[in-house]
DNA sequence: AAATTAAAATGATCTATGTCAATTTTTATT
DNA sequence: AATAAAAATTGACATAGATCATTTTAATTT
């Protein structure tokens, strides 16, 4: 019999536990018991540039968790409108857990890691483990107090204040999920930020130069913008 | 000793047992038993026309649900700019659950009655009570999609197709709580519903009267709508 | 029911943003 | 590094919806 004292079982390695986005995802809730469970239910799935991960209406059987990149969701018209409801990043999830179908569709921009959620699965942990049911309320309503941010953004603002807008929120955003606030970079193209905020193409470019020519925004490369004063900027915003 | 069989405790009458709405609102999800405390957690509170429930930015303490009458929350802007986030039934929640300031301010249109929680008690009460928070978390996700969809509205669907939609919504969504769906009746002002669709009143008059003259709509009083093709109006959604 | 007030509708004009076209810049490919 | 392709910018012009002004209709109050 060895003399060494008995360890608390080492932690199992596990996706979850090794995860690096997880402080600011909704499994942070989960101890590492319940982490070890849940790393079970999800698995990886990646994605390159460009692919559909789901499209509006499909039947919706996944939820899914963003570990590395982004993703741009999206509602189409029948002539062929598009509006972007949104652009995730990291920690954020998109798809559904509960409705019958994706009330949009999804699609990566750049490489994407996500960890995926079968709705049902999901469904039976969350009675198992309430905890999570009550973070998953947390962040969705936070989700419903953006997208309402959102329908005044484009029922009331002008083109300059939505772009301003649009260019301090990423700033923010980024401030909260640790990364430098400034210089900020758009790894979507002026066409989705347009279909974003509502405008053309068009706009978005001219407003990006007025800007410019007003020292509000100094644009490294295209998709590398540094705000040389955010609280005029802010300004901007009304 | 008497013979008669002893009878299931008899059911106690409290505000929820009787409540007319609770069979599309939240608390659907209790059993009698649980509805009993639950009645103990909330109250009463009625307003008159046009009364502030509460401002955006308030410190948030409470969660409303209608029980009678209508909502509008809005937020507004500095230099006096409104947008109406949206118009609640009877059934809808309102308020925060959660944050720590109301993301929107809330006032009655026309007499209103509401059964209100205080947030803490609340969130006390959903963690005896998982099943309740996984009704709140689906609810919260339908209204999640149902922000989306008017983000869409709002950044993408001219005029008339913002007035043909806010028609059939109406139409639909009184359908939904049992109400008869055609004619609508439109509890709000005009201006209410410009502000509602990023519109201006005269744009929306000049449209009702568009939709008049196509025969799309009949003008009972300015508040009483009869939608006389119902699938012809959907078309001018797009 | 007449008078007052508020809401809604209509007309004339203006403007912010859209549309269409061309150019420039950036990125990717050979 | 030259070429091709894609993205972004800029210019000229058009237009949907805003703004401002007035009239009509409906709802309240006296």
């Amino acid at each position: 019999m060895s003399s060494a004292p008995i360890l608390n079982q080492e932690t199992i390695k596990t996706r979850c536990t090794i995860c690096k986005i997880r402080s600011y995802s909704f499994c942070r809730c989960l101890d590492e018991e319940r982490l070890e469970k849940f790393s079970k239910i999800s698995s990886e799935k990646n994605y390159t540039n460009k692919e559909n991960i789901f499209i509006q209406n499909d039947p919706a059987k996944h939820l899914f968790n963003i570990t590395e990149g982004n993703v741009k969701i999206y509602q189409l018209l029948d002539d062929g409108r598009i509006q972007i409801i949104g652009f995730l990043y990291p920690g954020d999830f998109f798809g559904s857990y509960k409705n019958n179908k994706y009330n949009y569709s999804a699609e990566s921009i750049g490489d994407l890691k996500t960890c995926v959620f079968d709705q049902k699965i999901l469904e039976q942990y969350l009675d198992e483990n309430p905890v999570l049911a009550k973070e998953l309320l947390n962040q969705t309503s936070f989700e419903l107090t953006v997208a309402q941010d959102r329908i005044t953004v484009l029922g009331k603002l002008s083109a300059i204040e939505r772009i301003s807008t649009f260019l301090t929120n990423i700033s923010e955003q980024r401030k909260r999920i640790g990364w430098q606030n400034n210089p900020i970079s758009l790894p979507m193209t002026r066409q989705d930020i347009a279909d974003y905020l509502g405008l053309t193409i068009e706009t978005v470019s001219r407003e990006f130069s007025n800007l410019k020519s007003s020292n509000l925004i100094k644009v490294i490369s295209s998709k590398q913008i540094y705000l040389p004063n955010i609280d005029a900027l802010k300004d901007q915003t009304k």
